[in-house]
DNA sequence: GCTCCGATTATCT
DNA sequence: GATAATCGGAGCG
């Protein structure tokens, strides 16, 4: 169909630039079997011309899926124990992603406290992208999975959601780039500035 | 090989 | 607010 591009095709929405289309997933719906989220926190990583990324040095082992389609799956582990998501961005063979910060729980409440624990408070079941992949059910098995179809998907919200914006959390260069987008009112990380930052821009 | 270091989190003061 | 835990990648020689 020709004209207007369908705002719920996933690949078609995040094939522009990645600081532009990184909001755009907030609000969308991400589905893992029986559990339903609503993204509330992302942050955008570009190529070479982005520090923070895994991709500014070229492709490796790890981050090929940045390099592929978009709408893609790219899971990595941080910090030797916690998995994160991203959601590959930008046209195929262009290195970017959208790293999911923190969704909110719509559906499959108890198969997420099995997850998390009965005692964690609400605001924290998926606040944070370690987190977020543990609610989940997320591993590094699905690392390069297909979002636009099969048991775990992400459908992009129809209309553009209002959202904030500001710098990325943790990360030691680019600092101060402002591309943490997220939506007033929800839970979401609170920003911690990586220790001996850089300065740039 | 070998070293350095996180796109984090839980726990402490 | 500050810091330890923890280990697979990336960078370098």
């Amino acid at each position: 169909m020709p004209g207007s591009p369908d705002p719920t095709d996933l690949a078609a929405t995040l094939a522009g630039p990645v600081a532009e289309v990184a909001p755009r997933l907030l609000g969308g719906v991400l589905r893992h079997g029986d559990v339903v989220a609503r993204v509330v926190e992302v942050e955008a990583y570009a190529g070479a011309d982005d520090p923070a990324s895994h991709a500014h040095r070229g492709p490796t082992p790890r981050n090929g899926v940045m390099f592929g389609p978009p709408g893609r799956l790219y899971c990595y582990l941080s910090h030797g124990i916690h998995v994160c998501a991203n959601v590959s961005a930008e046209a195929d063979g262009v290195p970017a992603a959208v790293l999911l910060r923190a969704v909110t729980v719509v559906e499959g409440d108890r198969i997420v406290r099995e997850r998390r624990g009965s005692r964690v408070a609400v605001r924290d079941l998926a606040r944070g992208p370690g987190r977020l992949t543990e609610a989940l059910g997320i591993g590094l098995g699905h690392d390069g999975q297909d979002l636009a179809h099969g048991l775990l998907t992400l459908a992009p919200a129809p209309a553009q959601v209002a959202f904030e914006a500001g710098p990325r959390i943790g990360v030691r260069r680019a600092a101060d780039r402002p591309w943490r987008f997220w939506v007033p009112g929800t839970p979401v990380s609170s920003y911690r500035r990586h220790r001996g930052a850089d300065q740039e821009w």
